[in-house]
RNA sequence: GCGUACGUGGUAGAGCGGCAAAUACACCAGACUGUAAAUCUGGCGCCUUCGGGCUUCGCAGGUUCGAGUCCUGCCGUGCGCA
């Protein structure tokens, strides 16, 4: 056990690519590990049924966003999230830290913590890592996270590490305020924007509170891929083996492939759903933007040869139709099919490694090269 | 037949004589990385070396430095009266 609350068991090794599987109160998960993101208790436009035919093990919630509504209380008066969210699978929580950096213009960053106008009412409201901690505690997932602060990745160093020294600090006021260690496991986040200094600084402070896994948060924030894989490169290191480590916010299936190859175990992103809703639909040959006028006879699936329900069941054409006329079954379809092929790239990155083929996977498998500005191949003109 | 109102870009619909012409929709394309996003951005007469150039508001004339906007006639449509 890595805690009191979650085991960690690490299968094998390839490069520093690591195969394992995390058990928590819930349930396990296999890593590597993509997680669907439920900010404000669903994962937009998917029933919980959906959710798992992807392949889906953990799903994410989050701590800013239930807190304001319906407020923690009252999820915790309907039973817990897992029982809100209809999911009896393992679930994390985010503290709230990410909308410290996301809607930075409408807060005061502090030392005890930050100040809100609420995106709902315009209430203020203050958050702490007491509070973020309270607030997940009353949620009730498996894996919650420290209250930490992201700056951009464009953020000058004086001010990364003002960020990480707060993040330190908050850290250790979420280890003291978590009250349920016993059924919750805390994670602890890696601060410092691209500065290996104040990356290898923010993880060993983080390994001495000796927390069940470690997060490394602040990328894909703006700066750029090579950076994060640099940052990646000298911090995986650092960080414990037999704990589990989350890269959060990632990614693009490149930037996920990067990730592994790095040594991380789990990610979460809201790419394959938000681009779902958006009529952006992943395939192994590049995005296709179901919008565009090429669709609208197109007799095929989604994706040729995956399994998933939209691509069993639906043309591009009729897809297509469905987001020109503002029909529901649109987003619903297509965040489906991306969910599920994030969770195809997962399960076959864990084959990859299982047969000491991950070195192989990366060089040759197309989706490792899937980034911001794929496009479709053309085939035949 | 007489009277009257009206004819603007794919559609609907603005437009005190100085506009390639509001706005909306439609259409075309793009963005989206711990979700204030089923959202947002750009394009949408033609051409362009992106500076600009050219042609437009039913048709034909006229007034004016200048007309989608004023005048005359014609064509078309709605309404009223016969």
């Amino acid at each position: 056990m890595t805690g009191p609350a979650l085991q960690f068991d690490l299968f094998r090794q390839d490069g520093q690519a690591r195969l394992g599987r995390v058990t928590t109160r819930h349930g396990a998960f296999d890593t590597p590990a993509f997680m669907p993101v439920g900010t404000q208790g669903t994962i937009k436009g998917m029933l919980p049924d959906h959710i798992a035919a992807t392949g889906s093990q953990i799903i994410l919630g989050n701590t800013y966003h239930l807190m304001l509504r319906p407020g923690e209380q009252t999820v915790a008066a309907l039973g817990d999230l897992h029982r809100f969210m209809a999911w009896p699978g393992p679930i994390l929580t985010d503290s709230g830290g990410f909308q410290v950096f996301s809607l930075a213009d409408i807060n005061r960053i502090g030392d005890d913590g930050v100040t809100f106008k609420s995106h709902i009412d315009g209430a203020t409201v203050h958050l702490t890592p007491e509070r973020s901690m309270a607030v997940q505690n009353a949620l009730g997932a498996d894996i919650i996270m420290a209250f930490d602060e992201c700056p951009p990745g464009t953020a000058p160093i004086e001010y990364q590490q003002k960020a990480l020294e707060r993040t330190l600090r908050w850290a250790k006021v979420s280890v003291d305020s978590h009250a349920r260690s016993n059924d919750q496991s805390l994670f602890g986040i890696v601060q410092g924007g691209t500065s290996e200094k104040l990356r290898a600084f923010c993880a060993e402070e983080l390994i001495k509170l000796d927390l069940p896994g470690y997060a490394v948060g602040g990328l894909a924030v703006g700066e750029g891929f090579e950076a994060m894989k640099a940052v990646l490169s000298f911090t995986t290191p650092i960080l414990p083996v037999g704990k589990p480590r989350y890269l959060m916010g990632v990614g693009f299936p490149r930037d996920i492939v990067a990730g592994v190859a790095r040594g991380i175990d789990m990610f979460d992103c809201v790419m394959p759903t938000r681009n779902g809703r958006n009529a952006y639909a992943f395939t192994a040959n590049g995005a296709i933007r179901l919008r565009n006028a090429q669709y609208s006879r197109d007799t095929g699936p989604l994706e040729d040869g995956c399994d998933c329900y939209s691509c069993r069941t639906f043309t591009r054409g009729a897809i297509r139709h469905f987001f020109s006329a503002d029909e529901m079954l649109g987003p619903i379809l297509v965040s489906v099919h991306n969910v599920r092929f994030y969770q195809r790239l997962m399960t076959d990155i864990r084959q990859a490694i299982a047969e000491n083929q991950f070195d192989e996977f990366q060089r040759t498998d197309p989706r490792c090269g899937l980034g911001p500005t794929e496009r479709t191949k053309v085939v035949n003109g």
